[in-house]
RNA sequence: GGCGCAUUCGUCUAGAGGCCUAGGACACCUCCCUCUCAAGGAGGAGAUCACGGGUUCGAAUCCCGUAUGCGCUACCA
């Protein structure tokens, strides 16, 4: 075991393309940056992309895209683990001279017949060891019969490894249920266990921070290590981010990708803050930390062992938090692309800045995501308001009294002429008083007439921001619709 | 089936033998503020610390079993 001192700080986020980065993945790429960052380290981006079958177009891009999105930027990479192939065989052809491989010709369909036997006859799926021990005439025959072999690893029948793991402490395997496991495929292509062993290496990682699911792997990682004679990284294996079912997070459980809670309307340093703190924890009351704060504190004695459930409910509060304390200009850059996209056709762009300017005010500690703005704020924009007649009549509100109060108030506000809010108040408060109307049904009824909704910002001030001429005709338009009504 | 890991309020978590009649946060409920909605403030409900045995004067905390959940068990990563 080496000491920090003396070892650099090198860790990698190693995902491979084969679908777009989940929840998870980029939990444990967050981890890996805020350790690389609070030591002083190298945040390595490794792409393993040696299963060419379930390679997935774009996915790279994905990768790119969503730690950027978050700010994880990295010092070294992408590497590609594709064009490293020589290195590979390299590597792997020692191992075979030096006795610790040998090649399989076993085909698919036998391994496939052995496990079902092993299945019937409740054994553990093991392979079967058939070519280990070849003949030197057997494997020439084999070899003459044109099969491309695949190369295993001689794993030993006896004794155990033990790993040491930083987070959960020394876990050992026997090495009888571990198996002569694949190291290079008869594509030519290495599997993960070699691969990454060489790398890490190669790369100089000194702490592999992954996903749990790699626990029990770890102990054929260790014994490559062994085998070619390196120094293992130190190993720290984070808990899973599991889905409400409580099941490994997947696309079963809708919106697993960090794009998608781009898009969604999330705050990158609101997800940071969120994913940190799923599987990580500063103390017992400490809820909102900055990047930096997270840098300063990342430590991992304070990672958890237990598998967490993704709390949506939890993330739209915190975001909610950030979206709070951003300032007036920022909220509105974040917010204008949601809007240009989430308004409706109708409504002309591009957008007034300045209009956009002063809607965004009223509605910013109201939202929760950006998503919503645009459905939050579209009376703004839109020319004519559509609602239901009966939202404009409460309980203590009749047609009659309705229609009498948006009339005085037609005639109070005709002549208004500094339309502002504070001036509104001073008019329609009193007002309220003379029809005889509380001012909750009083300024209910014209929150409807105005903005077509019974939730909405502040009266006034959405009066003053929508300005005098729409009000008036909004007001008309509800006189009308009780009119007609009655 | 085998191996491994995990198990504190619905959820995220604090807790590393006495500070715990278990703390915080989200969600939920009530009240206050108030033109609605948010935000904010004050309260409330919510966990026999999975269960059973030990160890100890004393256990959520240490040990051993059991149960449950999850992961791995591929020429996937």
């Amino acid at each position: 075991m080496h000491s920090e001192l003396e070892t650099p700080v090198r860790v990698r986020f190693a995902p491979s393309p084969t679908g777009h980065p989940h929840l998870g993945n980029i939990r444990a790429a967050l981890f890996n940056w805020l350790f690389a960052r609070h030591h002083g380290g190298k945040f390595v981006l490794r792409i393993e992309d040696t299963d060419v079958a379930r390679k997935v177009e774009g996915a790279v891009d994905t990768i790119v895209g969503s730690l950027r999105w978050l700010g994880l930027d990295w010092d070294e990479g992408p590497y590609f683990q594709s064009q490293r192939s020589a290195t590979y065989r390299d590597i792997a052809h020692r191992l075979l001279q030096e006795g610790h491989t040998y090649s399989c010709y076993c085909s698919a369909e036998r391994l496939e017949a052995m496990r079902q036997e092993q299945a019937k006859r409740k054994q553990p799926p093991r392979y079967d060891r058939r070519c280990r021990n070849l003949s030197q005439q057997e494997r020439a025959q084999l070899e003459a019969s044109g099969i491309t072999p695949v190369v295993r690893f001689k794993t030993p029948h006896e004794g155990e490894t033990t790993v040491h793991d930083l987070i959960h402490g020394a876990v050992a395997f026997k090495h009888a249920t571990l198996d002569d496991f694949v190291l290079l495929k008869s594509d030519g292509y290495p599997t993960y266990h070699l691969a990454n062993v060489i790398d890490d290496h190669l790369m100089a990682i000194s702490h592999v921070l992954r996903g749990v699911e790699w626990l029990s792997s770890t102990p054929r990682h260790v014994l490559l290590y062994g085998a070619l004679d390196w120094q293992p990284p130190l190993f720290a294996h984070l808990p899973m981010i599991l889905g409400p079912d409580r099941a490994k997070l997947s696309k079963r459980h809708g919106a697993a990708t960090i794009i998608d809670y781009q898009e969604q309307g999330y705050l990158p340093e609101a997800m940071v803050n969120f994913l940190a703190l799923l599987g990580w924890s500063l103390d017992d009351h400490t809820e909102l930390l900055t990047r930096e704060e997270l840098i300063e504190h990342f430590s991992l004695d304070r990672v958890g062992k237990t598998g967490a459930i993704f709390d949506k409910d939890k993330l739209e509060w915190m975001n909610g938090v950030y979206m709070r304390r951003l300032s007036l200009d920022e909220f509105v850059g974040r917010a204008l692309p949601f809007l240009d996209r989430g308004l409706p056709e109708s409504v002309q762009r591009p957008l007034d800045e300045g209009y956009v300017h002063q809607v965004m005010s009223l509605i910013q500690e109201r939202a929760r995501t950006l998503a919503e703005v645009p459905e939050l704020t579209d009376f703004f924009f839109l020319d004519d308001v559509q609602y239901d007649t009966d939202l404009l009549l409460g309980k203590d509100l009749d047609t009659q009294s309705a229609i009498n109060a948006i009339t005085t108030t037609l005639h109070s506000l005709q002549g208004v002429a500094h339309w502002d809010a504070s001036l509104l108040e001073a008019v329609l408060r009193p007002l309220a008083k003379e029809l005889g109307l509380s001012t909750r049904a009083f300024f209910g009824l014209l929150r409807v007439a105005v903005t077509g909704r019974t939730a909405a910002p502040p009266l006034f001030q959405t009066m003053e921001v929508l300005g005098q001429e729409k009000c008036l005709r909004r007001l008309s338009a509800a006189l009308q619709l009780l009119s007609g009504s009655s």
